[in-house]
DNA sequence: TGTGACGTATAAGTCTGACTTTTTGTCGCT
DNA sequence: AGCGACAAAAAGTCAGACTTATACGTCACA
């Protein structure tokens, strides 16, 4: 995904990154630059250049005398989409997937929202076209192409917001979305009631309606939510 | 703000981030490490330090025989608490500024909801001092101290969602609501209508009930929304 | 026994210079 | 015009020496 191992440090940091976010070094451990570079067999200075990143996403953080120390996960950068994939990677992918849906069904219907009002008319081509790809995909067990559709379909929402806050969670949408087709429990086709919900938001964007887009898309995303079993009902 | 200037690779990057995130180099701009070096009077290995940093962030990318090109804003880490103060320092802290009030009407009704459910005795009992402490101060041109009260209250909100995603927005939102008092208009004492909700929130999420901090949460958003002419009414 | 000043060991921080590798642009040949 | 080889440029990597801050232990003194 992404650039992955782009030069020593890049390797490095595909293999510390993990061990880190998964908590195999739990907080308070401390690791010294020297030891790393001799373990990972590279030099000072590439190392020293991995634990700058790792400390720029306050995974860990860099003192003399003392080495380098990890920090607690409250103090981690969770919005860093490299931490994200790391954690998605790991152990608490479970936790991690629910906090991020959570996130999704705050975000979403306000992004929805704005898209209605401030979609152009060629990204309300593209949202129907993505969602006449999801219905031509529901049934079948054609869920790859069913992904593909509805990945793009909620990245366009979210960049039609106008909102860049908004616009750079599509890359943690996919993720989660990706996860729960490929990990979670998704054998059956997708609820049709989800894809008609989908084509009705592409509807009320075209046709302007931002409440109807947001309160479509907040019933989409109570789906996801009651799918992980996080919603009491 | 932080952690400022811990080391030569901090010093560097405090005036390259601002520089960067404040389009002094357009997108496509190529720099070369060692000129940056010898303009900043370090060595070459600082110098990397830092632009591993700008890298990381997604600010620039370094590539081979061609040096260290500016990427396009719409692949920052937008939510990097870096890059936000160092936007937040610059030309576009009104557009920053906007952003970051919308990603907030999203975000905080949901996490006042959340906080209804899942709440300590212990936070409740901090939610309400911090309203009690903004009321206190509410008149009288106490702006600095009602400012902090109101900080830690929407900080409290966002850390007892229980969710970390949000509560790793408490920066975010002190950084708002600071710009807020500090560079705009905010000459009177706060909106008493916005005192009493936040009195409200406070008493809602104690009782647990829900729907109703969700909603009072949402109407101090939208007058948030309203104070910076988003809201299109 | 407690406390403060002092010294020392430690690990990060910094600098320098040489070498390697990748990539791009160019030049010349067909 | 197209293609391949060559050369230059810039990042990448490494090794070693030196500097600096600081945690910790020691020792003297109260």
């Amino acid at each position: 995904m992404s650039t992955p191992g782009r030069g020593l440090h890049g390797h490095v940091l595909d293999t510390l990154g993990p061990a880190i976010t998964a908590g195999e070094y739990p907080p308070g451990s401390v690791l010294r630059t020297d030891e790393l570079a001799q373990h990972f067999e590279v030099s000072r200075s590439v190392m020293r250049e991995a634990v700058r990143v790792l400390e720029s996403m306050h995974l860990v953080e860099s003192r003399r005398r003392v080495g380098v120390t990890v920090r607690p996960r409250a103090e981690w950068n969770v919005y860093d989409p490299q931490v994200i994939r790391w954690r998605l990677a790991g152990a608490d992918r479970p936790h991690q997937l629910r906090s991020l849906t959570v996130l999704r069904s705050a975000v979403e219907p306000v992004a929805a929202g704005l898209a209605a009002q401030h979609a152009t008319a060629e990204q309300c081509a593209e949202l129907t076209e993505c969602a006449l790809g999801m219905v031509a995909n529901s049934r079948g067990h054609k869920l790859e192409k069913y992904l593909v559709h509805d990945i793009a379909f909620h990245r366009v929402v979210l960049t039609a917001s106008g909102n860049e806050m908004f616009a750079r969670l599509g890359d943690v949408v996919a993720e989660v979305l990706a996860g729960r087709t490929h990990h979670e429990v998704m054998f059956e086709d997708p609820d049709p009631a989800a894809v008609t919900l989908h084509v009705q938001v592409a509807e009320a964007v075209r046709a302007g309606d931002a409440p109807r887009a947001q309160e479509l898309t907040r019933q989409i995303t109570v789906g996801a939510l009651q799918e992980l079993d996080i919603l009491a009902p």
